[in-house]
Parts: structure tokens; C-alpha cells; sequence
DNA sequence: ATATACTTGAGTAATTCGCTCGGGATTGCG
DNA sequence: CGCAATCCCGAGCGAATTACTCAAGTATAT
């Protein structure tokens, strides 16, 4: 698993496409303006998008971008598994690498942590961000945390 | 927040350090034996981890490191934040970038979620990875995610 | 037609990653 | 003492990735 800012930007532009998608196709000019994202770079980011079938396209004028299914069905995980290149797995990766007792340790243990990351991340849906975002005085950390990190907040 | 190989081999190298630990400070030229990681990148990554002060370390011949503190005291969150980059914020992070009713939602968006992914992997243990080792039997993936996202596991 | 908008590919400066090299500094031990 | 083990530190480096630009397309609504 890799999270950056290109998982961040992805995130940002999709949630502007579900917030601005009630009236039809949304522009990636407009998404570049709005976010202060290059529209290039969005070319690159919905060229993935669109390959992995999260978003779809409409061209000619009046055209864009739209979801390519319900925001409720997107997760977090889903946008970022689409840009994010895929971690190569450990170094031991069905090589001769790994021996002794401790063959694999590495590996194991980082695609379980990684599996449980994403697990989690694919709990977070877009439609959740959406309210998040319209019903701004709820904070995500606070609602999101409180369910399963209760001593983090409320010490 | 960021997530890459190079907190994966600081995991790794911090989860050898409890493993090998009882019996004196553990060479690093040991863990780069038994993880396959180069000696020269752990010192770089030792180096952080000791000015955050997760391991301690002791000099001359017969020394080594040793953790700071419990395996239970440290989680996987403290490890990926010692060694990782920290990552930038938005790039309307203070500046005049963000405007109209749309202004840091990205900013907002994005310090949140990060937040509760690291409030995830807070919840994560050297001891709970060292343990998950010595009885491989039981996955982290179930164990972990049992106790925080039950919905996710058993639909 | 023509403008709008998606589509694709090549290229690029900056940064990070994973690692090497070359020196130190500190200390246990004979 | 002297030596070897070990930590410590910084410079640098090739490869990869990031974030982005430029330059061409193709499809379509009007």
C-alpha cells in the first residue's frame, strides 16, 4: 500500500465530482479550478479513474465526468488502489531471499498491516465525505474516531 | 500521512528489535543479516528512530540498540512517523489558495482522514505484532479488525 | 464547421527512495 | 594502551515517482 498526496488529490477530485454531479457531467476545468488542481494532472488521475471503471465519460461540449456508480458504493480504498502504483511486495517476494526461521517475517506481517489498512479504508465510503463535507459542523475525526478509538479523544 | 516501503523496513527492523531483544542490545548488522535490509540504510533509519526516541542506543563492542520503552508503549503510528516524511499539507495550507464556499475542503478533508487512519494504526502494537509472530497461527488481519470494524468481517 | 471536451503519449524538473562510501566517535577487552 | 566492534553522521548517487507541461489527437453537440 502507498498513500501520497496523488491518493489525496484523487480522494479530493472525486468528492468534487460527487458534490457537483446533480446537474450533469462534471468538467475536469472546473474540478482543476475549484481544487487548484492542474488539469493536466487530472487527465492522468481520471485516464486511471476511468479504466478502473470509478468514474465515466461523456465527450463533446457539455460533457465530463460522472461517477460510474453510486457514491455510496466508491470507497476510499477503491480511488486509491485506481492511482497509487501497486507496492511491490517485500524484497523476499518469491525470491531465494528469504531462509532461516524468519523467512517471510517481513512479509507476512506487512501484508496483513496492509490488508487492515485498507480494510479499513474501504469502510469510508464518497457518499460518507459528502454529507461530511454538506453537514460540515460533524468533524470526520471526531464521528469516525469515536467508534472505534474512544480513548483517543476522551482522555 | 505517507506509507511506503521505507516505514514497512522500519516495522520490520523495530519488530527484530523485540523479538531479539532479551538478550542484550541487538546489533544492527544482525538485523541487516536476518531482514536482508542494507546496514547502511538501517543506520539512516536508526538514526531517526533514536532522535525520536524509540530506541535507545549502546556504544562500543557488545552494544547495540534496545526499544525505549515497552513493545506495548509503541505502536506501528509512532514507527511510520519517525522515519516517514512528513507530509505536506494541502497546498492551500495557509496561503490565499483557497477561496469561495469551497475553500479547504480539500485541506479539511484530507487532515481528517489522515487523522483517523493514524488513529487506526495507534491502535497497533509492537507487542500485538510481536505476539501475532510467535503464534502465527492467528492472522492480524481478523484479530485487528475484529475488535474495530466487526461490520467489516462478518456482513 | 467549429468549439468543447475527453484521450493519449512524450517529456521534464524536483523530490524521494534505497543504498553506498568514507569517515568519524565511543567503548569493551586483552 | 591499542584494537576491534559498534554506533554516528553527512555527502552523494542511480532509479523511481511525483506533479506537471506540451502537443497532439478523437468524439460530439450546436
Amino acid at each position: 500500500m502507498r498513500l501520497t498526496t496523488k491518493g489525496r488529490f484523487a480522494v479530493t477530485a472525486m468528492l468534487d465530482l460527487a458534490l457537483h454531479g446533480d446537474s450533469g457531467p462534471v468538467t475536469l476545468a472546473g474540478i482543476s479550478e475549484r481544487q487548484r488542481i492542474s488539469l493536466s494532472y487530472l487527465e492522468q488521475l481520471f485516464g486511471k479513474l476511468r479504466r478502473r471503471e470509478l468514474v465515466e465519460s461523456v465527450r463533446g461540449p457539455g460533457g465530463g465526468y460522472h461517477l460510474a456508480r453510486a457514491a455510496a458504493k466508491v470507497t476510499v480504498a477503491d480511488i486509491i488502489r485506481a492511482v497509487e502504483e501497486p507496492l511491490d511486495s517485500t524484497q523476499c517476494g518469491g525470491r531465494e531471499n528469504c531462509h532461516d526461521s524468519h523467512r517471510c517475517m517481513t512479509h507476512d506481517l506487512w501484508e496483513d498491516l496492509n490488508t487492515t489498512v485498507y480494510g479499513f479504508l474501504e469502510g469510508v465510503t464518497l457518499s460518507q465525505l459528502v454529507e461530511r463535507q454538506r453537514t460540515k459542523p460533524v468533524s470526520l475525526v471526531r464521528s469516525a474516531a469515536r467508534t472505534r478509538e474512544p480513548h483517543l479523544i476522551s482522555p
